[in-house]
DNA sequence: GAATCACCCCAAAGCGCTTTGGATTGCCAA
DNA sequence: TTGGCAATCCAAAGCGCTTTGGGGTGATTC
């Protein structure tokens, strides 16, 4: 059943059909009921690819997620994030169209899927310093929205970011109040924008307290259960093991208590863990109170927001930039206790 | 630049520039270059919209994925599998259209994408034993392949599984040949069909050794770390605890392997954990030697294959039934040990 | 030299919608 | 009576592509 067949049954023209369907005024209300029943009746659903080509909107988002051969990992954070996009998306009328290609033809993706049409808005995830893709967008004239930030890229754009320096100043401080004095981090791929971020809150967060930040106890690299329980046991086994440690994930927490275990040490009471948790919904931070001391801010929220933010841009006239900047929120867990400056 | 303009600039007709770039053979192979070549000089793109529109099919695929505000729970593997099945989308020239709608409207939305021409095949993510949406796909009359089994369903569909009921099988069968007999099992929700077939197999092998399974040390529940944690420490505080847990999931093993070093007791020498492994890409089992003993099954490789699968299917000119069952391989790791019998 | 046949190319008709620019009708004020 | 004005509705022109059904042109065959 398409809008001819349904105008003909109906004995009116396909003008007043669509526009009873799509609540214009100029129609009457008795024929704006009749044309709803029938269209119920007979299940007619307009034709999404006409409605697309007649309108010039695709009422669709795109999400690019690059992948490599050499790094098959999938950002941990993703599916939450795209569950709360989702979520907004559908509710607006739009879905998601969510291309994976190779690292390399990544650029091209974006270009394709913007130049063809395909897509009316880009979200671009896990930015990097520097990250090409910016300024790419930019001119490609295509409203999008990043979430994170590339601290490196001058052009203007819009992003939705959390926090990341004041977080981790934020967290590591809590440490050292509590008496902690050697406090180590590993952190996510330094190449990402909030891992630097990340790193420089521990950094200054240290300064602030008169201490060096000592790079044979910083740790950064693939956010996976395995890589915190290595770079845990390397650091407790080393000549200054640490009496704390930061970490950029959950998931790092979870490989860093392990460690910690293995050598016959408690967490909390021999070595404190404070982590940021992205409350990923597979890895909460416990069912009732908070395993962990963290840094908390719900990434699937952050895709909820993204994706509002996004649909506002493209559906103002003005393409102007907006910007958000969450803060975490500091939970106190059972992973931290008073260090050995506390007794001083 | 569109198609009208880019035959202008090189005189000819629309009819031979579409053909040239689309490889048709009635065309001169000088004229196809010269069409190839202004078509990148001027960055020519079809757009896709028209496209789609003109050719009848969208070249994209549908995943849709419910959502309750009861169960936030993204499903643990969707990112992986995600990512699979995407590769191999975009080496074909698909794309994927994700909708995230609530589960009261997950009809609908099957419904709606259908009809209304979005996609050209829809993925089914996690069937339930009855999983009425195969029925209803099935009477939409378009392409589509169940990730996973739904065992009361009748109507002949396409799927792709691993053999769920072996793999527990087998597992378990192990434990008892180490000299295990009271093992316990910690399962994903029951109402998913893989659940059930894992619980079966399980069931089965203890059976084949005389063994009655016992409700008492069987759980099932969201696949989190903290239920995995949670259902162990009961276990362990019980009257008859277990000397092993069967598990579904390694986000569930870890933390049945935290609950387990929180009674002082020691993986591997006191109680023996098998789990089901899905090389989840954050989530690895080890970073060279397997850390858990487990049946492993790659649910990225599952979704590129459900991907090449359903492709064949809408290629394919008879729409006809494909299905495929993949075994999951034991692999040993540190997380088992003979059990009390062995010494007997 | 005429007929046949590849080989290339083209005009035009869709695909199923939306939207522009009227046309028609009935009603009311002048 | 007539002009003006809402209120409704419609025909037709896109949107940008693919594809059908030819139509020339030159070479080959008889």
């Amino acid at each position: 059943m398409n809008l001819r067949e349904l105008s003909e049954r109906l004995n009116l023209s396909q003008t007043t059909v669509s526009r009873a369907l799509n609540g214009y005024p100029e129609v009457n209300e008795a024929t704006r009921k009749r044309v709803a029943d029938a269209a119920a009746l007979y299940n007619y659903r307009p034709n999404i690819r006409a409605q697309t080509l007649a309108t010039g909107r695709s009422m669709s988002i795109g999400h690019i997620i690059p992948f490599s051969k050499q790094n098959e990992m999938v950002n941990i954070v993703f599916a939450d994030f795209i569950a709360g996009a989702g979520e907004v998306y559908s509710r607006h009328g739009y879905n998601m169209t969510l291309s994976v290609v190779r690292d390399e033809d990544e650029m091209s993706a974006y270009r394709g899927v913007a130049e063809k049409g395909a897509v009316d808005g880009i979200i671009v995830h896990s930015p990097t310093r520097n990250d090409p893709r910016i300024a790419f967008l930019a001119e490609l004239d295509i409203p999008f929205l990043v979430h994170g930030r590339a601290s490196e890229v001058t052009t203007p754009y819009s992003w939705m970011d959390v926090n990341n320096t004041r977080a981790l100043e934020q967290g590591t401080q809590y440490l050292l109040e509590l008496g902690h004095r050697r406090i180590a981090l590993i952190n996510g791929q330094e190449k990402m924008d909030f891992a630097q971020r990340r790193r420089d809150g521990y950094v200054s967060a240290l300064q602030s307290w008169g201490i060096a930040a000592d790079e044979t106890i910083m740790r950064s690299g693939e956010m996976s259960e395995p890589f915190g329980h290595a770079s845990t046991l390397e650091l407790l086994d080393g000549p200054a093991p640490p009496t704390a440690i930061v970490t950029s994930s959950i998931v790092l927490a979870l490989g860093i208590r392990r460690a910690i275990e293995e050598r016959g040490l408690r967490m909390g009471r021999d070595v404190s863990i404070l982590c940021f948790d992205d409350e990923i919904s597979y890895l909460p931070n416990g069912l009732d109170a908070p395993v962990f001391t963290a840094m908390r801010s719900s990434v699937r929220a952050a895709g909820r927001r993204c994706a509002e933010m996004l649909i506002e841009q493209i559906t103002t006239p003005a393409h102007d930039i907006r910007t958000e900047l969450w803060d975490a929120e500091l939970v106190i867990g059972g992973s931290t206790a008073p260090g050995p400056a506390k007794d001083t």
